[in-house]
DNA sequence: GACGAATGGTTGAAGCAACAACTTCAACGT
DNA sequence: ACGTTGAAGTTGTTGCTTCAACCATTCGTC
């Protein structure tokens, strides 16, 4: 290998490694603990609790979808089935008749409150917590700076400074 | 809600956004590049990686199914597309006839080989590269906090310390 | 103001992952 | 020896995600 690739350093590696363990557990961990408690994907809690902060709690599809990083078809299943449970509602927008509007109903609104502190608590317990004050604030600088790498347009919601 | 929820501070909040944000889109970002470049899932690389680095580059399928995080079915179902596509073999274990060891093939051999450079690339850019030498450090040590909470038994391969 | 291009969204088919049921084999007790 | 229990893998089914094709509406332009 005496090509010109610049290979990760032993402290890189292990750094790199640990990310990825993380990367990979932690998703799953939180979509254990909402599917179990609230039979909820965390995809599913993630785009609910985004429209329960909106104004009227309502947003245009494909605002939704990048916010949330998802794709316009992925979005509009997962919809089809918040809709069928009673949790969305769709209605066409007013202002631009080629557009959607998802509303959360009442039920919808009633599911974010009482999956939240479920929710809360397992990130609490898997990360906030068990991080001290100092780490937490790290952790934030860091993040940052690799979101920006990763999301340049700034698409995603994630209460950029 | 005045239940005993204990929520997020501002910081918190946002710590955790951020965080959340990064494993949203860097599991997608080093996918498309594996995909794009080499034709492989970044779990079939982890896979063939993991294989590569192996004695004898041979492991029996339930340690390689706990060591990448995967189900054994999953692990089944993966190694079935690598051993179609020539990367990896099937052997009964002579030891214990209940198990079966994946190996890795020459031409599998060789895919690592090709595909580790352009993936080590993309790892620096989106990572490594981003951070100072410190914060790489800060990363190590906070990710390996999280890795002891979601991983107690230790079952993932990061390179403990 | 009509037509082509672009935007917003939905739908159906194909691929991958999670779960359950089943098979085979080893270990252990009697 | 024999049967039981548990471990190791495989296979089939179901559900979600992605991709491609499609319809409707709006925008740009002449």
């Amino acid at each position: 290998m005496s090509d010109g690739t610049r290979w990760l350093s032993r402290d890189e590696l292990v750094a790199w490694m640990r990310l990825q363990a993380v990367i990979e557990l932690l998703p799953g961990a939180l979509d254990a603990q909402l599917r179990r408690d609230s039979d909820l994907t965390h995809y599913e809690y993630l785009l609910l609790a985004m429209l329960s902060e909106a104004p009227d709690r309502v947003l245009r599809m494909s605002h939704l979808a990048s916010a949330t990083n998802a794709t316009l078809p992925r979005l509009s299943h997962v919809v089809t089935r918040l809709e069928r449970d009673g949790y969305v509602r769709r209605e066409p927008d007013p202002a631009d008749r080629r557009a959607t509007l998802a509303r959360l109903t009442e039920e919808g609104w009633d599911k974010v409150v009482a999956s939240a502190p479920g929710h809360v608590h397992e990130v609490r317990r898997l990360v906030v917590d068990a991080l001290t004050p100092e780490q937490v604030t790290e952790l934030s600088t860091i993040m940052l700076t690799l979101v920006r790498v990763l999301d340049p347009a700034n698409r995603l919601y994630h209460l950029d400074d």
